[in-house]
DNA sequence: TTCATTGTACGAGAATCATCGTAGTTTGAC
DNA sequence: GTCAAACTACGATGATTCTCGTACAATGAA
C-alpha cells in the first residue's frame, strides 16, 4: 500500500512497458470448477457471458449497458476473469474481453455450450410464461 | 467427529404412508439456474451431489461424512433443496435426498450431466498432478 | 500541451454466506 | 413412560460479495 500509487508517464521503472497494461489470467490448470460456477452464478455476469457467446468475438467493457455503474462492472469483469471463464486485453483505452472457449471446453468438455444453452431456455422460459 | 454411517438405500419401502412433516420444493418453473449454479459452486455441495449421482438412489443425510458440523450440513441441504437440485423427504428420524435429475434434465437438458462429468474430471485431474 | 474516453483503485455500506455451538424436536425402539 | 439417533432452529461471528461514489490513471486525438 505504500508504493506510489501511480507513475507519471515518463517515469517508468526498469520493466518492460510494453505498450499495454498486462492483466493477471489464471493457467488452465489453475482453473477451477467451482469459482467458474460461482462466476456464472451472477444474473449480470451470466448476462455478459451470454453477449460475449452471442456476439463470437472480443467485446469491449463500454460494449455493454448494464443496469450498475462502472465501478461495478469493473468487478463483475474481474470476477470473470479471475475464474478463468473471460480473457481481458487492452487495446488503446478500451478493454477488450473474450470467452476463454478453447481452455474451457479443454478442462470441461461441452459445459460452456451447456450452460449457454439452459441460460438461453431459461430466458426464453421467463420470457414467455405460458402461451403468450 | 464420527459420524455414524447410517445404512445407505434403506430397503424398499413399500407403503410410503409419508411423514408429517413436508419440506418446501420449488417447483420446476420456479427453479433458476443461477441458484442452481450457486448450490453448486460450494465444493461441500457439490461433493454431496456428485454422492448422491454416485449412488442413483437416495442417501440419508448422516451417510455423508462432511468435514463440517451437523449444523452446516443441514445448512447445505437447504440450500440444495430450495435451489431445486435435490429433493428431500423424511423417513423415520432420517431424512433422505436425492437428486431431481428429471426436473432439472427437463428444464436444462444435458446441465447436470455435464457438471457431473466436470466435477469428475477437475476431481482426477487434482487427484493425479500431471502436468499443467 | 490539453482534452475526452475508457476503465481502475480505493473506501465504504449493506447484504449474503459458511460456519459454529447450544438447545430443542421428532421419530422409533426399549 | 424413557432413551438415543437424526435432524433443526436459533443466534452469533467472521468472511465474502455486490454495490456505490469519488478520485485517478492510461490512451489517443486535437
Amino acid at each position: 500500500m505504500n508504493v506510489p500509487k501511480t507513475r507519471r508517464k515518463g517515469a517508468a521503472v526498469t520493466s518492460p512497458a510494453v505498450s499495454s497494461r498486462d492483466l493477471p489470467h489464471p493457467e488452465p490448470a489453475e482453473i477451477r470448477l467451482e469459482a467458474v460456477l460461482h462466476a456464472l452464478s451472477d444474473p449480470m455476469r451470466l448476462r455478459i457471458v451470454r453477449e460475449l457467446a452471442a456476439d463470437g468475438d472480443e467485446l469491449s467493457c463500454s460494449y455493454f449497458d448494464l443496469p450498475v455503474t462502472k465501478s461495478t462492472t469493473t468487478h463483475h469483469f474481474r470476477v470473470l476473469r479471475e475464474s478463468g471463464v473471460i480473457r481481458q486485453v487492452y487495446r488503446g483505452t478500451a478493454k477488450m474481453n473474450g470467452l476463454r472457449r478453447d481452455d474451457l471446453d479443454g478442462l470441461f468438455p461441452g459445459l460452456l455450450d451447456t450452460l449457454l444453452d439452459a441460460a438461453g431456455r431459461q430466458a426464453a422460459r421467463v420470457r414467455d410464461p405460458g402461451d403468450g
